[in-house]
RNA sequence: GUGGCCGUAGCUCAGUCGGUAGAGCAUCGGAUUGUGGCUCCGAAGGUCGCGGGUUCGAGUCCCGUCGGUCACCCCA
């Protein structure tokens, strides 16, 4: 055996088995989410897979385990940190910051398609590289965006056909709702410390809300009795999230407020949503996001809200029902005799320049196995050239649904088979 | 990073008590001197993950190692 991909990585190939492994698919989910981009009005952004590392620290979050265990860091070779992206917003925030676009008309309506990297250990639905389709709205806090994100996500994973979904949302509140909220959690948790897990305790230090959505069952049962964060909430940030739940319901979008809910990603404020599949294994988030208020001044930029999911499509088609790939052609040439072979390749390349689909036989196949071919390809017609065809200026087009087959002129050139054809 | 399970043909797998490698699918050819899907026949395809050990003999037993996978942690 020689080189083997990367642990965590996999290839998208011809007769891949695994639905992420299938280019039909991933054609798919990409052409889906555009067309779903250009209906909502969003345009896109690219930014580098790469940037410095302490983006991402300031970013994503010192305390987050995102940054303390999963990038892949490296030196250039002048000496600077660089990071393989975990996640998209950072960088397009950065760049939002950078180019200045938050003087452009707000809000920007942003989408984004690409690779994340985090060094983790693989399992089903997880990879080391895996690729996320996202949205940034920047340049507003209005809760009715959170309404069309939310919905947008819910819908393009309709679309994609996603199975057994349901859509999480909860609040973290605002700055003044924290404020309140935190040191009530953070004693309470204290009381209680003996009965923590390991990891919630040494959370309770660096982020408490963290605590909140631990599966550990003793942290669980001294959660179960903890102060909710909705009792914390101030005026504005009940009115939000209020509006978020009427604007979803009103779009007919089914949610369910889970109050365990807070995200890895220390970002995060007033609302985050999570959208979860029952037909993926132990990871079922399938695609998550929330509003971030506070970052785009954290990175530079003026005060102002943003908001956006990344949902990983290597997790939408392994939710997906099954697809079977549809392959299609217009014409096959089939080749009997090898003085036929360059004049097909010549009228099928005449053909490809009125947009028709072609291929011919490269591989030395009997004429079975040529047929055998057109008729995997999906080819609508076979166009055959063989030696009596050759000597007599013509071809026979055969329609494969049909078998019926016609002599068709072409000493002439190709526009009596374009007649038949178009 | 930790743990369970698994590594045999391109894919999915069988391989009994340790006796020198099998099937199905896929590929190519033939049955049909130039015609696909169905059927039948045939061919090709293997470092049994790798290394070591036990044995007359190892795909099979033992040790190590690498890889995969699922789960924990966490997330898309």
């Amino acid at each position: 055996m020689g080189y083997r991909r990367p642990r965590g990585t996999y290839d998208v190939y011809p007769g891949g088995r695994e639905p992420n492994e299938r280019p039909d698919l991933w054609q798919w989910v990409e052409e889906t989410a555009r067309s779903f981009f250009r209906r909502y009005n969003y345009r896109e952004v690219r930014v580098p897979v790469f940037e410095e590392t302490q983006l991402f620290v300031r970013g994503v979050g010192e305390a987050s385990d995102i940054v303390r265990k999963e990038m892949f860091v490296f030196e250039d070779q002048g000496g600077r940190s660089l990071a393989l992206r975990p996640e998209g917003t950072a960088g397009v925030v950065r760049a939002y910051v950078e180019h200045g676009l938050y003087k452009q008309a707000q809000p920007l309506k942003l989408w984004y398609a690409g690779p994340m990297f985090r060094h983790e250990r693989q399992q089903k639905g997880r990879y080391r590289q895996h690729t996320q389709i996202g949205v940034e709205v920047l340049g507003t806090s209005d809760p009715l965006v959170d309404v069309e994100v939310i919905d947008l996500l819910y819908r393009l994973h309709k679309a994609v056909g996603v199975r057994d979904e349901v859509v999480y949302i909860n609040t973290l509140g605002d700055f003044a709702t924290r404020e309140r909220y935190v040191p009530e959690l953070k004693a309470y948790l204290e009381k209680h410390r003996t009965d923590l897990d390991p990891d919630s305790v040494a959370r309770l230090a660096s982020n408490p809300l963290r605590v909140l959505d631990s599966k550990d069952p003793g942290t669980r049962a001294v959660l179960a009795e903890a102060p909710a964060i909705g009792e914390f909430l101030s005026d504005e940030a009940r009115s939000d999230f209020e509006a978020v739940k009427e604007g979803l319901e009103t779009l007919r979008v089914p949610y369910e407020v889970d109050e365990r809910i807070v995200r890895g990603l220390d970002y995060y404020t007033s609302t985050v949503f999570e959208a979860r599949s029952g037909a993926l294994g132990a990871q079922d988030s399938v695609g998550s996001g929330g509003r971030y208020n506070r970052l785009i001044e954290d990175l530079g930029g003026p005060d102002l809200g943003g908001i956006g999911f990344g949902s990983g499509v290597e997790r939408m088609l392994l939710a997906a029902a099954a697809r079977e790939e549809e392959r299609s052609l217009d014409v096959f040439f089939v080749t009997l005799v090898p003085e036929a072979r360059l004049p097909a390749l010549e009228l099928a390349n005449a053909l490809r320049e009125e947009g028709l689909s072609c291929d011919l036989d490269y591989a030395g196949r009997s004429a079975k196995g040529q047929f055998k071919q057109a008729d995997r390809a999906g080819a609508s017609y076979a166009v055959v050239m063989g030696e009596e065809e050759y000597r007599g200026g013509y071809c026979t087009l055969r329609d494969m649904s049909s078998g019926e087959e016609r002599r068709v002129t072409v000493s002439a050139g190709p526009g009596e088979l374009l007649r038949r054809l178009l």
